[in-house]
DNA sequence: CACCTTCCTATCATATATGATTGCATGAAA
DNA sequence: TTTCATGCAATCATATATGATAGGAAGGTG
């Protein structure tokens, strides 16, 4: 599975959290410090982000890093 | 637990990983396309890598993603 | 219809990761 | 001693992630 398959998997997971705790894009990136359309990049897969990104992502999902890159 | 810890310490389980598999930084930059010293910032927790960047450690280590980001 | 929300894309500027190179310190071995 | 491998840091240029902004499409509601 290459980098850009799991990019997007990764994407799809973040997705998935971030309607388990009914939160729209918007207020899902006011919890973060990350940009309204940095995070649409993210979930579309379409950015190759940082390790501290996705703890940005991990400590507003309430989630941990394994489960969130668990994809393969 | 902060980014910068976090980094750290998965920068430390890079290494263990590489010397599990008697591999010096030179070796192992040249089985990954990552240049040398960007492994050794990496593997000291003194950069922000990329979700890219680790795949290609995992891949060159033979290991999975949640191996490495298992830290918390 | 207008109005609002949500999702998504595109563009540009800026910050930063990465590539590439150089040099230094240490230790092992000849 | 010299020589070599290894780990590490510093520097600079370049590629790219991110911040910031604007706008469009689809759906719901008044």
């Amino acid at each position: 599975m290459n980098k850009e398959v799991i990019l997007v998997k990764i994407g799809l997971k973040i997705r998935e959290f971030r309607k388990e705790k009914n939160l729209s894009i918007m207020e899902f990136s006011d919890k973060l410090e990350i940009e309204y359309n940095n995070l649409i990049r993210i979930e579309k897969g379409r950015t190759n982000f940082t390790i501290g990104t996705l703890l940005k992502i991990c400590k507003a999902l309430d989630v941990k890093l394994v489960d969130i890159v668990n994809v393969e």
